[in-house]
DNA sequence: ATGAAAGCGCTAACAG
DNA sequence: CTGTTAGCGCTTTCAT
């Protein structure tokens, strides 16, 4: 344990001077030695050791134009947030990979519209190589923010805003949504029912819809009164449950496209006394287990790999990056990532 | 809106040299421009605009080794954490008060022991100014890493493990604990009941022990069979509730030390028969509003105020990073800080 | 394979 | 008040 003079920090200098060797040596063994011969290598490496030196990140960074930290934006338009398990779940993949590459996670937590100018200004700053973000609403100004900072960025989530499609293709990890919710339905029509009718989530949100299209992919003509709107929390999806009930007694079956719905409706579906899956089967979506396995029946739902898909994102920034340190602004088009789903099935379907 | 030649951004000089002024004055003046005349400092400013000129971080920081940057520490022991509501608020409250400072967090989630050593390789590389940590467990190994990286930092909740008390005291922000419950308990006997007993948590958190201390200040001499060891758990709760009514039926009043064993004590209670607060009343602690409003009835409980406290932790370190700045290394003595607790009502006690 | 030297962009004495 | 100058610690040609 190498106790470093207090105040201030061994330089190359002094590592150089210890080691008998030149500055640029010790900076070449410092990052990775290539090119070094391997007793100059031991013997820089010792001094390395002998001084506690840890490299200057500013110097560093100064020459080489990278920082080796990543911003990741959380735009907080509703209460939780943060609290979200969902949120959690990405968050440390996002934490894990970026370990991997040896960068840090800065957090810039966006609480409203005053707070896009900082942001938009810290990005613009270059303090950060890239940046991360999620596309919760469609008509979120962050997306223009971080187009304005020019900073290499990769969203959560299919952006839905007006002009996603059009321009430059903004690069996103988003789980097959639509797939899941075909294989949901399916199974359900697997299962011999009839009259499967949807709680969709929020309109501005591309995940409910296209859950929602998944849903109507396998349903070509979707009956009349089949499908409720819901805003993916539990008494919404009560609500939508209900609704269903009155203009459709008949149903057999539900998709909900997420699982606090599902846990919203299947309240619902018990206070009717209806039994699940029985007289209605029901499939949510997400897999949020703190959910899907606490229910009575606990839920058949659509999983989705919520860690691999933050991992995914760094590892997505970082092709961006790099073919961005190759040739410089080239619309190298890192494309998107869509990630499988899986039906998981439990008891209530 | 300026459009900055892609590639690169303008610096200093280029600033200078449209302005017809030296580097110099243009630094003073992107620095608050403090004595530079008002003709100068306008001309700076549109020179500044024009070239949509943004200082480059890593030269700052460079020389005035201060990087504007804060480490906070989540050490990830247990499952939850980030989706605990009681982080989320510290969390908040920590993001809005480093940026009332300009600084960035940054993020350093710890998963286990193999994560120690980057860490402090981090803390101690100087990317931060400093760190803010939250002392969880008594057995914890971060805080002699940050002493090893010899980081300012202070923590959240008093640090408990062995030599806190011995060396250099370690700065922290924490509630008045030992107070709060002091005066849950005072409440309690004001409500004239006389058999008082405690839901302890774990035994290797401060917070715990001490409201188990400030129960103990009011109770001098608890009766036996009054305490009951939970570990902050909804389920610990109801377990300790039932050890209780079967060591004491004639208890007619519980203290648990925090709201989730609360609600755990109060399934118990009413599924015993037991009236809250009639038969039993029953006073919590936190004020976790999500489920301290949401038990029926709702707990009467202890508030702290926690994004307060996140906000301390940086307003504390900040003094301890200027003191150090004004006098290096110079046992500053920063101190800790203890926030008030607020007794609060509702129909449980 | 190694070293010398030239900056990266900025701040902070120090002169003027 | 303003400009000149000297680095901060590191990487990276370019010689050798």
């Amino acid at each position: 344990m190498p106790e470093p003079a207090p105040g201030s920090r061994p330089t190359l200098e002094a590592v150089a001077a210890r080691a008998g060797v030149s500055r640029a040596t010790v900076s070449r063994v410092v990052n990775g030695g290539a090119g070094v011969r391997q007793a100059l290598v031991e013997k820089v490496r010792e001094a390395v050791e002998e001084l506690g030196y840890v490299p200057n990140h500013a110097a560093r960074t100064l020459v080489t134009r990278r920082n080796g930290a990543v911003a990741v934006i959380i735009a907080e338009p509703e209460f939780r947030v943060f609290s979200d398990p969902f949120f959690e779940q990405q968050v440390r993949g996002i934490s894990r990979e970026l370990t991997a590459h040896d960068s840090q996670l800065v957090l810039l937590w966006v609480e409203g519209p005053g707070d896009y100018d900082r942001i938009g200004r810290y990005l613009g700053g270059g303090h950060v190589d890239g940046a991360l973000a999620f596309s919760v609403h469609d008509n979120d100004e962050l997306p223009s923010i971080i187009r304005r900072a020019q900073v290499p960025a990769v969203f959560g989530g299919r952006p839905g805003w007006p002009g996603a499609t059009a321009g430059p293709a903004v690069p996103y990890v988003d789980c097959d949504n639509r797939g899941g919710a075909r294989e949901a339905v399916r199974h359900l029509l697997s299962l011999g029912r009839e009259r499967v009718a949807h709680i969709a989530g929020p309109r501005d949100q591309t995940s409910a819809m296209d859950r929602m299209d998944g849903y109507q992919d396998v349903l070509l003509a979707a009956g009349p009164g089949l499908i409720a709107q819901g805003d993916f929390t539990e008494e919404s999806g009560a609500r939508a449950m209900a609704e269903l009930l009155e203009q459709r007694p008949d149903l057999d079956a539900v998709f909900a496209a997420n699982d606090l719905m599902a846990s919203g409706a299947l309240r619902v579906l018990r206070e009717r006394g209806l039994r699940v899956p029985e007289d209605v089967a029901l499939v949510g979506f997400d897999d949020m287990t703190s959910i899907a396995e606490a229910t009575d029946p606990p839920l058949t739902t659509v999983r989705q790999d919520i860690e691999g898909m933050g991992r995914l994102m760094v590892r997505l920034l970082m092709r961006v990056l790099n073919a961005d340190e190759a040739e410089p602004g080239a619309g190298s088009a890192p494309g998107s990532v869509i990630t499988p789903t899986e039906l998981v099935r439990r008891a209530s379907a």
